[in-house]
DNA sequence: ATCAAGACTTGGTACGATCTCG
DNA sequence: CGAGATCGTACCAAGTCTTGAT
C-alpha cells in the first residue's frame, strides 16, 4: 500500500463534480501568535493547539506528475458528488509573519477552494479521471464502498433516502467520536501533511495599535451623539410615525400585505418601533426627566423626516451627476419590477407592525442540487485541501479520518491517513484547474450560459406579485466542513443534501416546485407566511441547526428589515444619553448583577463588543461581552484595560483602552477570586442583558449599539471632515470614515499574499521618481544659467526646456511622488482592515446617499452594483438626512 | 427561569471578472 | 496584450435574538 497506491485511488473519487467545496480560510492558528501576549488566550483557547508547530505550508508543490490519470479505483462507487475543486495553487501560505507582538496577524491562508464552478471543469475531468481508472491500488478507495455519506451512495440508495438518520447519527457523533481515533500518528510523508501546525499564528491580524484606534472613535461618539441627541424626548411617537411612513414609500415592500395585516397582526409587536412607541415614550420620558434631553421633536424635524420629505428642496441640490446616477438606479429597479409581474401596491408599509405576516403570496421554484455525483470520493475532498492550513491541524485530520474510515469500512486496506499520499490527487486537481483556466473564452462563456440556463428558474421568486431575486438557491454540495478557528468539527464530512432533507415554504396557492431529482421528493411543504425562508434543511454537521434559502439582499423583504434595523439604531440616538447616564450611575451599584450589567453595557457601547451568547462545546471557543473570561481582560493601572480575546469567526480582538475609574475598579472586583477561565460577568448572560436594555428603550438589544456607533461615527466624520475638493478627495474622506468604523467594529481581513511584494514595488517606483526629480533639479539649475541639460542615462541629449517648463515638471513629479506615498500609506493602513462588512451591515446607507447628494459625489463611487440594489430603499433620501 | 428550536443578520474568504499599467 | 492589482460575489460559517415549551 504504499503511498502511491492510495493515491490512485484517490483520483478515482473525484469525478469531478463534486468536488468538495471548500473554502479556505485560514484559520489560524491564531493562538499561536498571540501567545506571547496573552497567556490568557492560551487558557482560553486551550485547546491544545499546541500542537502544531510549524506552519502549514506544506504546500508542497506539486510535483510533478500528473498522473492525472490516476485512476480511480475500481469501484468508484458512489461518492458524493463533489465537484471538482479547483484549487489554485497558490503559494499558499505565505509568509507568516512572525509578527512581533501585536502584529496583526496575518493569516496565511491557502487558497484552494473549489467552487462549484469548477464543475464545469468536471466534465473534462470526468473524462480524465473517471475514465481512467487506474488501478488503483486498491486500497483506499474504498470509496466505493463507503462512500461517504450519502454521496457515496448512489442515487439509488439515496432514494431511500432517508437514511438520513443514519447520517445524522454520524453527525451527531461528532467530535467525540472522532477523537478517539487519534492514532493519527503522523502523517506521513507522503501525505505529508505533517502536521505541522503552523505556528504561524498567523492568522490574526489585529491591528496593532488597536487600542488607540478604538478609543478615539468611541470618544467621539459619545460626544457627538450626545449632543445631538438630546433632542427628542417624548416625541417618540412622532418619530416612529415618521419612520413608518418613511418606510412606506420606498419600495413596495409589503405591498398588499400591509394593508391587510398590518394592523391586525401587530399583536406581537415585538419589535418594531411602531408598536413600541408607546412604551418608549414612557420610558423615555422618565429618563429624560433626569437629563433633560428633551429636545424634542423640533430637532428631529429638522432632520427631515426621512422619507417623504425628500421631495423638498434638498433634492434639487443634488448635482447632476448625482442625480443621474440615482435616477439610473431607480430606473433599474423599476424595470425589474416591471419585468416581473408586479404590481406593487405600495402602501405604506406598516411594516414593522405587522407582527408576523411577511407575505401573502409566495411563488418560487425550489432549489437546485449539485450535479449528481460522480464517482469520486472522499479522498479527493481531502486531497484538495492540501495546501490549506487545515492540513496542519490535527483536529481536522482526525475528524476527517474518523468519517472517512467509517466509509472505508473495517476491512479496508487503508488503516490510517498517514499512510496515504494524496499528492497525486492533488496534482490531478491542479491540472484540472489549469485546464479550466486554459479554456478559451468562448468555451467559458458557453459553459456559463449553460449554467445560467439551468439555474434561471431558481433565481427568482414572486412575492406578492413582485419578482424578487432568491439568495442562495443552490443546495450546498458535499464537502469537508471548514470551521473557523479551532472548531472541534473541522474536517468532518458534510454529506450530500437530498430532496428528502429539504422543507419548502411556499404560498398556498402556488404550485409546489417539482423535485429536480427524479424519484425523490421533498421532505415537507409548508405555507408559513410569518417567515421569509423559501426552503431549509438541517445542517449535516450540526443537525440541530438549519440552513435556509432566503431572498437576496436586494429584495423588498430584506430591504425593509434593513431599514427597520437602522431606524431602531437611530431611535437609540434619542435614548443614548440617558442610557449612558444610567449605566454610569450603576458602575458603583451595590447589587453585583446591576453593576455587571452596567459595565457590560458600557463595554458594548464604548467598544462595540458583541453580546456574547453562550456556546456549546462543539463549537469554536470564542467570546463576546457577556462571555468574556477573566483572563481576557487585564487591568493596567491606573485605569486602562487590555482586552485580548477571540471573537466571532475567531478573529482576535486586542485593544487597550482607558476607562472611567469606576469601570476599572468594577472589572477588578469581578475578577477577584476567580481563575482566568472563569466568566468575568458571572451574573450575566445575553438574555438578562437584553431584557434590561429593553427596559431602557423598546426593542433595544446589544447589537443595536454596534449599528448605532458605526452609523453615528460615519455621519459625524463625514460631516465634520468633508471639505471642498474633487470627487477623488471626497471619496478618500469617505474611506477614511469607513475605515474608522471598521476598526471600531474590529472587521479584519487577512493580509494578501502579495502585499509585501506590492509594497516593495511601490517603494521602488518612488525611488525612481526621486531620481528623476534630482535630475530635473540639476537641469533646472543649468537652465537658469542658460546651460543645456545634462545627457540622460543613455547618453542622449535631452531637449532644452525653459526653467518654467522644468519647474512644471518638477511640480508634477512631486505630486506624483506624494500621491504614491499616500497610496502606499493607505494600503499599509488598510492591509488588515475590511471595509466591506461595515458598509454592508452597519452603515445606514442613507447617510452615504445623502452625503453623496450634498457633495456631488456619484453614488457609484461608494456603492457597487449589489450595494445599490441592496440599498434601493435608501436612494431617495433627502440630502439633508442625518443619522 | 431555562432551554432549545427557529429565524435571520453578520463575517471572512477564495476565486473569477474587470481594471490598470507597462 | 498580459501580468498583476482590484473588484465583485458566491459561499457558507458563526453570530444575535425571539419565541414557545417545560
Amino acid at each position: 500500500m504504499a503511498v502511491e497506491a492510495p493515491a490512485k485511488h484517490v483520483y478515482d473519487f473525484d469525478d469531478d463534480d463534486d468536488g468538495p467545496v471548500v473554502f479556505k480560510r485560514n484559520n489560524t492558528s491564531s493562538f499561536k501568535q498571540n501567545q506571547f501576549n496573552s497567556e490568557v488566550k492560551k487558557t482560553l483557547s486551550q485547546r491544545s493547539d499546541g500542537q502544531s508547530g510549524r506552519q502549514a505550508s506544506d504546500a508542497r508543490g506539486l510535483n510533478g506528475q500528473s498522473s492525472s490519470s490516476l485512476n480511480k479505483s475500481i469501484p468508484p462507487s458512489k461518492s458524493p458528488p463533489v465537484r471538482s475543486p479547483v484549487l489554485s495553487p497558490k503559494s499558499s501560505n505565505s509568509s507568516v509573519k512572525a509578527s512581533p507582538l501585536r502584529s496583526p496577524v496575518m493569516n496565511s491562508k491557502a487558497s484552494t477552494s473549489l467552487n462549484d464552478r469548477s464543475k464545469q471543469a468536471t466534465q473534462q475531468n470526468k473524462s480524465t479521471a473517471v475514465k481512467e481508472e487506474k488501478t488503483p491500488i486498491k486500497t483506499t478507495e474504498t470509496n466505493s464502498d463507503s462512500d461517504d455519506d450519502d454521496d457515496s451512495q448512489p442515487l439509488s440508495a439515496r432514494l431511500k433516502g432517508i437514511s438520513s438518520q443514519g447520517n445524522k447519527g454520524a453527525n451527531t457523533s461528532t467530535p467525540a467520536q472522532s477523537q478517539r481515533l487519534v492514532p493519527k500518528t503522523e502523517i506521513k510523508g507522503s501525505a505529508e501533511d505533517p502536521d505541522d501546525e503552523a505556528p504561524l499564528s498567523a492568522r490574526f491580524k489585529m491591528k496593532s495599535n488597536s487600542g488607540t484606534l478604538i478609543s478615539k472613535p468611541c470618544e467621539s461618539h459619545e460626544k457627538k451623539p450626545m449632543a445631538s441627541k438630546i433632542q427628542q424626548n417624548g416625541s417618540t411617537m412622532k418619530d416612529k410615525q415618521q419612520k413608518s411612513s418613511v418606510l412606506s414609500d420606498k419600495r413596495p415592500l409589503d405591498k398588499g400585505n400591509s394593508s391587510d395585516q398590518s394592523y391586525a397582526k401587530k399583536p406581537k409587536i415585538s419589535d418594531t418601533p411602531t408598536t413600541i412607541k408607546s412604551k418608549q415614550v414612557t420610558v423615555k420620558a422618565e429618563k429624560n426627566e433626569e437629563d433633560d434631553d428633551h429636545i424634542p421633536i423640533s430637532q428631529r424635524i429638522k432632520k427631515p423626516a426621512p422619507s417623504n420629505s425628500k421631495t423638498s428642496s434638498m433634492k434639487q441640490k443634488a448635482t447632476k451627476v448625482v442625480s443621474s446616477s440615482f435616477k439610473k438606479i431607480n430606473k433599474n429597479s423599476k424595470k425589474e419590477m416591471k419585468n416581473s409581474k408586479y404590481s406593487k401596491s405600495t402602501k405604506l408599509s406598516p411594516s414593522s407592525g405587522d407582527g408576523q405576516k411577511k407575505w401573502s403570496n409566495l411563488v418560487h421554484n425550489g432549489v437546485i442540487f449539485p450535479p449528481p455525483y460522480k464517482p469520486h470520493g472522499v479522498a479527493t475532498m481531502f486531497a484538495v485541501m492540501q495546501d490549506t492550513d487545515y492540513m496542519s491541524k490535527p483536529q481536522f485530520k482526525k475528524n476527517f479520518w474518523d468519517d472517512w474510515s467509517k466509509i472505508l469500512g473495517k476491512n479496508h486496506v487503508i488503516k490510517g491517513l498517514e499512510k496515504c499520499d494524496f499528492t497525486p490527487i492533488y496534482e490531478w486537481h491542479l491540472q484540472e484547474k489549469e485546464k479550466k483556466k486554459q479554456m478559451s473564452s468562448e468555451e467559458k462563456k458557453a459553459l456559463k450560459e449553460e449554467k445560467l440556463k439551468q439555474e434561471e428558474k431558481y433565481m427568482w421568486a414572486v412575492v406578492d406579485g413582485v419578482k424578487e431575486k432568491v439568495g442562495n438557491f443552490r443546495v450546498e454540495p458535499p464537502g469537508l466542513f471548514r470551521g473557523r478557528g479551532e472548531h472541534p468539527k473541522m474536517g468532518k464530512l458534510k454529506r450530500r443534501i437530498r430532496p428528502c432533507d429539504i422543507t419548502i415554504n411556499i404560498g398556498k396557492d402556488a404550485p409546489i416546485p417539482e423535485c429536480p431529482i427524479p424519484g425523490e421528493r421533498w421532505k415537507d411543504i409548508k405555507h408559513d407566511n410569518t417567515v421569509t425562508w423559501l426552503a431549509f434543511w438541517n445542517d449535516p454537521i450540526n443537525p440541530r441547526e438549519f440552513k435556509y434559502v432566503f431572498l437576496a439582499a436586494s429584495s423588498s423583504l430584506k430591504g425593509q428589515s434593513d431599514k427597520e434595523k437602522y431606524e431602531k439604531a437611530r431611535l437609540l440616538k434619542d435614548y443614548i444619553k440617558n442610557i449612558r447616564a444610567a449605566y454610569t450611575k450603576d458602575f458603583t451599584a451595590k447589587d453585583v448583577t446591576k453593576r455587571q450589567i452596567a459595565v457590560a453595557t458600557y463595554l458594548i457601547d464604548k467598544l462595540a463588543l458583541r453580546a456574547g451568547n453562550e456556546k456549546d462545546d462543539d463549537e469554536a471557543d470564542t467570546v463576546g461581552c457577556c462571555t468574556l473570561k477573566v483572563g481576557n481582560v487585564e487591568c493596567i493601572p491606573p485605569n486602562k484595560l487590555k482586552f485580548d480575546f477571540l471573537g466571532k469567526d475567531s478573529i482576535q480582538y486586542v485593544n487597550t483602552v482607558e476607562v472611567e475609574l469606576p469601570v476599572y475598579k468594577a472589572i477588578g472586583q469581578f475578577q477577584t477570586g476567580k481563575s482566568k477561565t472563569d466568566d468575568l460577568f458571572d451574573e450575566l448572560d445575553t438574555s438578562k442583558l437584553n431584557a434590561h436594555l429593553k427596559e431602557l428603550m423598546p426593542g433595544l438589544t446589544a447589537k443595536v449599539f454596534r449599528t448605532y456607533n458605526a452609523s453615528i461615527t460615519l455621519d459625524d466624520m463625514l460631516n465634520k471632515e468633508t471639505k471642498d475638493g474633487d470627487v477623488a478627495e471626497k471619496v478618500v474622506i469617505y474611506q477614511r470614515a469607513n475605515k474608522e468604523v471598521a476598526i471600531i467594529c474590529n472587521h479584519q481581513r487577512s493580509i494578501s499574499k502579495s502585499h509585501s511584494a506590492q509594497m516593495s514595488r511601490l517603494t521602488e517606483k518612488i525611488t525612481e521618481l526621486k531620481d528623476v526629480l534630482k535630475e530635473l533639479k540639476t537641469d533646472l539649475d543649468r537652465a537658469k544659467k542658460g546651460k543645456p541639460p545634462l545627457k540622460d542615462a543613455d547618453g542622449k541629449q535631452k531637449r532644452n526646456l525653459t526653467p518654467d517648463a522644468i519647474q512644471k515638471k518638477i511640480a508634477q513629479t512631486n505630486a506624483k511622488i506624494e500621491k504614491m506615498e499616500r497610496d502606499m500609506q493607505t494600503k499599509e493602513d488598510l492591509k488588515t482592515v475590511a471595509l466591506g462588512t461595515s458598509k454592508i451591515n452597519y452603515l445606514d446607507p442613507r447617510i452615504t446617499v445623502a452625503w453623496c447628494k450634498r457633495h456631488e459625489v456619484p453614488i457609484e463611487k461608494i456603492f457597487n452594483k449589489s450595494l445599490l440594489a441592496k440599498f434601493a430603499w435608501a436612494m431617495d433620501v433627502d440630502p439633508d438626512f442625518r443619522f
